[in-house]
DNA sequence: CACTGCCCATGACAAATGTCATCCACCCGA
DNA sequence: TCGGGTGGATGACATTTGTCATGGGCAGTG
């Protein structure tokens, strides 16, 4: 054996092709070892629970549970499993929001396979790794102006709901719900609020 | 050589680590070849002229030109080529636009990768391929049922432009914009031309 | 030719949405 | 404890959007 221990690793994404490709790529590394698969969220979460992996690769949507929502569970059951995410649409939202869940690192999927895995070691040694082009994406985005409420109601109407059935699902009045459309929708520079939404969602504020 | 004659390849997909993945995985077949890589549509052409593929492996969403565009040109340009779409969002009506641009195989990216090699050998010999799956989906969702028009001024209402800069960029009056958008909306059973261009885009309609 | 369907337009009315002034409850610091 | 600021809420009003009836022009078709 070359490595006396190697790094064991838990991949999941729901592209089977992807997955597989990524598993032959890291089997080349001689310390690497692929020791499970999943497809969707729940079925990492078994997975990890089953083979208490050194570290997660996870794709940021996966059907079920995304990515971020598995880190947060794994670093509950499994604190000692870093966790990696990979992701093929990087929105600056979602890098706040898995470095808030414990994620230790975040990259995009336009990486080679031979970064990837230094990425995979960096992160195994217990430090950080965030890809520079997403991080400045994040910064500039710079936080949310919105407000709690404002980005709950924003939430509800991204869809294109009209406002009676925001106001309905939100408790709130319908009123209400345009004021805080519509200082929603100022505060991002947007016309109306299916920009707003759409602007929000772009820069993973909801 | 254990086979006379490789099948050449061009891989085309703006994911580095998915593309180099394909690449190694494909070339465990003894009998095909990978040419040519790109990262995006132009590049695409550009290889494929360089270097003449036999097939060429276009992911849908690539920058620059999208898979189907860039079928459509190699089409008029390299007849012999045969095409094959991979795709991780198969929306219907992408099918239909790549079928009729000459595509010769349509497969999502959750089948695996002998799967693929499999593919890649029908598709050489000639025959089609399309994922039955998607089929299924594309012939549930049926024809459009917007006119040409419908259609046009929806994609224009999709980013949530106000009637007034449609009608503007449509070269049409308010009025007819507010039609249109109404009559596509009814025809699509939504509420509002905002879910409206949202459940065209799902179906690939606009 | 008559018929049908699509395209473009108009006007009027109803409904949804955006905007604004205002008010309340609460927390915080002076 | 007394302002002052802030997030949250409300209703009235103006604007935008959706709906409907209608009409003319134009291409294809039985």
């Amino acid at each position: 054996m070359t490595a006396v221990q190697r790094v064991r690793l838990l991949l999941a994404d729901d592209e089977h092709l992807i997955r597989g490709a990524m598993a032959a790529l890291l089997a080349l590394e001689d310390d690497l070892l692929v020791v499970a698969e999943a497809a969707s969220g729940p079925e990492a979460l078994a997975m990890a629970r089953a083979h208490a992996p050194d570290v997660a690769v996870l794709d940021l949507q996966m059907p079920g549970a995304d990515g971020v929502k598995v880190a947060t569970s794994l670093r509950a059951e499994l604190p000692a499993c870093r966790v990696l995410i990979v992701t093929s649409h990087g929105r600056p939202g979602h890098l706040k929001r898995a470095l808030g869940a414990g994620v230790r690192g975040f990259v995009p999927k336009t990486v080679s396979a031979q970064k990837l895995a230094e990425i995979i070691r960096t992160v195994h040694a217990g430090n950080r790794y965030v890809d520079p082009e997403l991080a400045a994406d994040a910064i500039a985005a710079g936080d949310s102006p919105l407000t709690e409420r404002e980005a709950e109601v924003l939430e509800l109407a991204a869809e294109g709901a009209p406002v009676a059935e925001i106001a309905e699902r939100a408790a709130l009045s319908q009123g209400t719900v345009r004021n805080y459309l519509s200082s929603a929708a100022s505060k991002l520079g947007a016309e109306n609020r299916h920009t707003a939404a759409r602007l929000a969602r772009e820069r993973g504020w909801v």
